[in-house]
DNA sequence: TTGTGTGCAAAAGCTTTGCATGTTG
DNA sequence: CAACATGCAAAGCTTTTGCACACAA
């Protein structure tokens, strides 16, 4: 299977689960919020809301800042995408089907944003979840540094 | 010693670090700052900048956000400081000088905030660092999740 | 005295909301 | 056709910035 065929199959397989999100809570499916979905699935890596509507108006696919906002948070909720903010006030998304759960190191220097997975932070959310008497649903781990060599070093202005 | 010693004493030795923190920069030791960091240091729990900005003008302290928005800035420079996101737009702040390095768990019904530590956050900063080549300078681990029966389970409202 | 820090208000940036219109079920 | 979703623009909220004045060094 190419690329392209995988990255169908692929949304064919979120449709689903976002349809059936959808339909579980009453909600309209409309063709906004498939092409949002679409779009998204269609793309790698972090997205701020922003970003994914100039996206959609480049396409020239008619679509409000609202609708983005308001089917951003329905994706979250279907679990077909997370939510991050990396310390600053700008929420950045990234698809989430398919892929491992994985935590991220950033670069304060470059902002560059790399993936890891490791199975102690499981352990700790079901120690946790069990001595505070939570029931954890979802976690975040930012490791914050600087890449040494990698990275020009040059402080990001914003 | 007594509770207000206690404070007393705490807020000489972040003084200190203050001060210190200011002259290596070569920033002014002005008034406003030493008198927010006094105010963050008089209470506990978590803040936002407007919330101390409010504190402060209550006890007709006349300090402008501007001020406020720097000196946090400041205090998290000089480590006495620290910065979360709790998923929300809106940065929160905690003392820290004389807390042990801790993680938060956030009840996503109550907001309610706990605290733990875990030493395995610290292996887990220690590998990753090395295999990606990150001089790892901080970290955030937040576990959401409900606190079942100790919190009423009203969803909140912002 | 000099230039950094402050207060104030305006502006900026991200997100939400109100309202009229369109469209799904 | 009735309710919900959308588009658009305005408003909301947190944070930043510009400018004149104050004050630390």
């Amino acid at each position: 299977m190419n690329t392209d065929e995988k990255r169908a199959s692929v949304f064919k397989e979120v449709k689903t689960i976002f349809t059936a999100h959808l339909e579980k809570n009453q909600l309209r499916k409309t063709p906004e919020r498939f092409a949002i979905l679409e779009e998204i699935y269609s793309r790698d890596d972090h997205f701020d809301a922003e970003a994914l509507y100039i996206q959609m108006k480049n396409q020239n696919y008619r679509v409000s800042r609202a609708t983005v906002y308001n089917t951003l948070d329905l994706l979250v909720s279907s679990d077909l995408i997370k939510r991050h903010q990396f310390g600053k006030n700008l929420a950045q998304y990234e698809k989430s089907y398919g892929f491992k759960q994985h935590d991220h190191i950033i670069c304060v220097d470059c902002g560059k944003v790399l993936e890891f997975c490791d199975p102690r932070i499981q352990e700790i959310k079901n120690m946790m979840g069990n001595l505070m008497n939570f029931k954890i649903t979802h976690h975040n781990l930012n490791l914050y540094g600087r890449c040494t060599g990698s990275c020009d070093s040059k402080p990001l202005e914003n």
